[in-house]
DNA sequence: TTTCTCACA
DNA sequence: TGTGAGAA
């Protein structure tokens, strides 16, 4: 078939076939005498995904990625891609909807006073870009994706980090003790565990991990789990989906800044009644990790600190404070040294 | 008709 | 991320 046929079937301009010729999504043969660009079967179905893809909003270099890992015919990878996609237009959805309550409390701003406080939009304005740049900012500086594999044994032998985690996470199943009905997300799920024991309790579950091996390592395990790539700054999910959100092991990767927006999106997407169980590392208070690493800095040990310190454990009472903020009751309980699980209901 | 190239938004 | 014009 020559190219205005397709053209005309696909509904582009030829012009933009061979753009994408061009750019190297696909290769069509050209006729030895005039050059003319012959194409196949085959190939309308490549224009067709490239167009579908471009639908979701896909950029040309992304597209390129996607079809080569369908030539290898790596389900998987292409699933991974669709997954990376609609996380990506998830934070962009995110960032929209952001900008326009930036917008409408500038609105509300500019009808109570009847004229321009500069001050006060810039504050606005300014706050609406930091969380912006928060969500931004993130990046997984740990390598899930290469601990994926042995992340199960190594949280089994590890008796530092991991202590106490089977008991932590039953726990939070005991507190949190979903109805039959009820629909949870567990975040930052890694391979699964926590959110698996709410499912072997027939309790619907989503879980959600940024790294895409966790993930595969994750479905293996518990193949009738929903999971999504997403993270704790764009949760894929729509507002006011469920009944509860867990997280074990997984808060202390966020700065302070981002562990506030962490939480602002795990209440939008909780229903009004929605509860939250977090187990994780934390100190008590501010003094008592200021205390902890200057007596580690005095022992030398200088490497302690600062894993810690780049683990950004969080601060009991700030999340205590922040629920208490956002009218939540809650709950907490020390499980050893570092690890605490806390419980919030909203009154 | 189609191809290619250059410029343009 | 495409499009339009013009020459071959």
């Amino acid at each position: 078939m020559k190219i205005k046929e397709i053209a005309n079937k696909l509904n582009i301009s030829p012009r933009a076939i061979r753009f994408y010729e061009e750019k190297g999504l696909i290769s069509p043969v050209k006729q030895e005498h005039n050059q003319y660009r012959t194409f196949t079967e085959k190939e309308i179905w490549r224009l067709q995904t490239i167009l579908s893809l471009r639908e979701a909003g896909m950029t040309i270099e992304d597209i390129k990625k996607a079809l080569a890992e369908v030539d290898k015919e790596d389900k998987e990878e292409l699933l991974y891609y669709l997954e990376l996609q609609r996380s990506v237009m998830f934070s962009q959805w995110l960032e929209l909807k952001q900008i326009l309550e930036t917008t409408d409390q500038m609105i509300g701003l500019m009808k109570q006073q009847q004229s321009l406080d500069l001050h006060n939009i810039f504050e606005l304005a300014e706050g609406s870009k930091r969380l912006r740049e928060s969500r931004k900012n993130w990046y997984d500086k740990w390598n899930f994706d290469h601990k994926a594999s042995s992340h199960d044994e190594y949280v089994r032998n590890n008796n530092d980090e991991y202590q106490n985690y089977e008991e932590a996470l039953d726990m939070i199943v005991q507190w949190v003790s979903p109805q039959q009905n009820e629909w949870g997300l567990d975040i930052g799920t890694g391979t699964g565990n926590l959110a698996g024991k709410f499912l072997t309790r027939n309790i619907k579950m989503a879980a959600i991990d940024q790294s895409k091996e966790m993930l595969k390592q994750c479905r293996r395990k518990f193949p009738n789990m929903e999971t999504k790539l997403g993270n704790f700054l764009a949760i894929p999910y729509l507002d006011e989906d469920f009944d509860f959100v867990v997280t074990s092991f997984a808060f202390h990767h966020l700065t302070h800044e981002q562990k506030k927006l962490a939480l602002t999106e795990m209440r939008r997407v909780l229903k009004p009644h929605g509860r939250i169980c977090i187990a994780d590392l934390m100190f008590e208070n501010r003094k008592k990790q200021v205390e902890y690493l200057q007596d580690l800095s005095e022992k030398g040990m200088n490497n302690t600190v600062k894993a810690i310190q780049d683990e950004y454990y969080s601060i009991l009472t700030d999340l205590l404070e922040w629920f208490d903020k956002n009218r939540y009751i809650t709950k907490y309980h020390q499980i050893n040294d570092f690890l605490y699980i806390v419980y919030a209901v909203p009154i």
